[in-house]
DNA sequence: CTTTTCATATAAACCGTTTTATAACGAAAC
DNA sequence: GTTTCGTTATAAAACGGTTTATATGAAAAG
């Protein structure tokens, strides 16, 4: 059980100064090319590898960066939302190609996520992911930018704040689905999903749900609106309550994948045919909706570029540089439940 | 733009020493409760944190374990397998609980993958996270053995080498949900997946299948036995190449949920019903296998108790204690696609 | 009254790098 | 034959903590 090898180890060896050392394993101009490939062949050798706490205490950066999940904490049920998981997959893709390493973290809304990753060094910047009530954020974000702390935010544009927030065209996305269900000849369409400011995205997806029907001449029903947390179970409440009010409708826009499958459940349990009687369309293209029954018609998030993205626009930000808000396209996926 | 307090910084306004403070913000004995109470009370009002990558430094840990996710080359898709996501939420909780920091990392089975997170010091240990075709593997673990890396590992045991491995008990889920099937009567099983040694867990699963055929004095049938990956497209083509071998047959028994996903699709486009002509299980319990029409019976992982294994079993290796592999049950969850 | 002991605090060493300030030397410039 | 410059190397100073060895003064023990 030898004991680690440091520089000085390499220096010895190779008959050279430890300086040096670090200089050629970094490839530096400033050591003669011979010395570097002896000092190389010799770390090499003796299996060293750099101590990163020693590298980021003196350079003062981790190449690290801190992706914080926070959870809405109405939603007990110990499962993650898939959509924030693929989003995790896609931006852990991401920091590996850009040679980033990334530290993962759960939040409870209550903690103090502005956290410590930063402050402590552990990381260069924070990524902060979460269907964002982002009104009762809004405190800690302003702390965060009074500590400097380099961070993206996946979400809704927080307005008043210079925040680099990524988020997706919910309203466009709404938008283009409504309408396309709309060609399918459909007219009395029921919303599931707390359009409010609570959930600026819902909020969003709801108004460009409007006003596709605005551009069709389509009435908007404020019965057929039912309330839902983007969980199943509260998909599948919302649409027994929407039955039960007994108001006439032919499709569903549900405000996530989530609801819409639990939507879909209540509707089958009544027997309720889907698209025949009841077209369906959702909103996230998580990985259930291409395997219900029928295939859920929704907007896709592209989360695959939406990680880069953040992951660009926050290495940006650490880099000292301006970056502005933006906007990821929606684009529909039609599958069978909207009667297509 | 005020730079980031330090310990001497808040020694001089103390007017202690640096090392006093130092020990008054881990609550050392060894310094007077008055003075750490005024120590900490000037740290909170300069808002000073520790400097983890010099305190890790001196301290030589970090407080910090690295998952490593690798995924079968084979599986070009992009998007990882729901079952490990599901995993890696669990693990991110569990490190969490134990105050532990979370590095995530994605590797191509080609790369070196025994990797430097520990070597660096950037963690104190690792969890090696995949479905394995570990003969693969068996090189690079050996040399993760050889430089005294803490590693756990996910999935069937190792033999032969000191590996502390956490897996779940594959045969013992293959025998219960077989039997389940068999008293709904069933009596002709087909078998999707790739029972080989290149894949234990399968191989495992497969092996309690055919106990519990025998254990009813049923046949096992090789012709309807049909290799597939555990992606759902692989299920799909083998429920296809099974049924172009005209055996007759009247349940399945997918290694894996979304193959059983693969293959509800392949019947489903050949109007064959499901549960009535064909009875149908999976195993993992992804979330998918509960909006599935029908809802999938399938076996269940405990994730949750998954991933605190691992890390619970993780952290007593780092502190040196010998650590044996162990087994997590897997349960039969009923629903209707096996008839019941 | 001296000697121990205890509680508390300090100074200095150390962790393993990166970086700054200097040095040494031969070649080119004057 | 100096002076200047460019190349390559080194010694020493950070980086910001933790830990070891040491000191101080007051109380307890002898």
């Amino acid at each position: 059980m030898k004991a680690k090898a440091t520089s000085f180890d390499i220096a010895y060896q190779a008959g050279v100064s430890q300086s040096t050392v670090s200089r050629a394993l970094r490839n530096s101009p400033l050591v003669n090319e011979e010395t570097r490939i002896k000092i190389q062949n010799i770390a090499k050798e003796l299996n060293y590898k750099v101590d990163k706490n020693a590298s980021n205490l003196r350079s003062q950066q981790s190449d690290t960066i801190a992706l914080l999940l926070f959870e809405d904490p109405s939603n007990d049920d110990s499962s993650i939302n898939p959509f924030f998981l693929s989003m995790l997959g896609s931006i852990t893709r991401a920091c590996s190609n850009k040679g980033y390493d990334l530290l993962v973290s759960f939040q409870q809304s209550s903690n103090d996520w502005h956290a410590d990753f930063e402050d402590t060094n552990k990381a260069d910047g924070l990524i902060l992911l979460g269907y964002g009530d982002y009104e009762d954020y809004q405190e800690k974000l302003i702390k965060l930018i009074e500590q400097d702390t380099h961070f993206v935010l996946w979400g809704a544009e927080v307005k008043d704040l210079p925040i680099t927030s990524i988020g997706c065209d919910n309203y466009q996305g709404g938008m283009k689905v409504t309408e396309h269900v709309i060609k399918q000849g459909r007219k009395n369409f029921a919303f599931l999903g707390d359009a409010s400011s609570h959930s600026p995205e819902f909020l969003a997806r709801y108004q460009g749900h409007c006003q596709a029907l605005k551009n069709n001449n389509l009435e908007i029903n404020e019965r057929l609106k039912v309330d839902a947390i983007f969980t199943e179970e509260a998909g599948y409440q919302a649409a027994c309550e929407l039955l039960e009010r007994g108001e006439a409708f032919d499709a569903i826009f549900a405000a996530s994948d989530l609801i819409a499958v639990g939507a879909m459940r209540a509707l089958q349990e009544k027997s309720i045919t889907i698209p025949e009687q009841v077209a369906i369309v959702g909103f996230d293209d998580i990985a259930v909706a291409s395997f219900t029954f029928p295939p859920l018609t929704t907007v896709k998030q592209d989360t695959q570029l939406a990680g880069d993205i953040l992951v660009t626009k926050l290495l940006q930000l650490i880099d000292g540089e301006k970056v502005g808000a933006s906007l990821i396209p929606a684009d529909v996926v039609v599958r069978k439940s909207c009667g297509a």
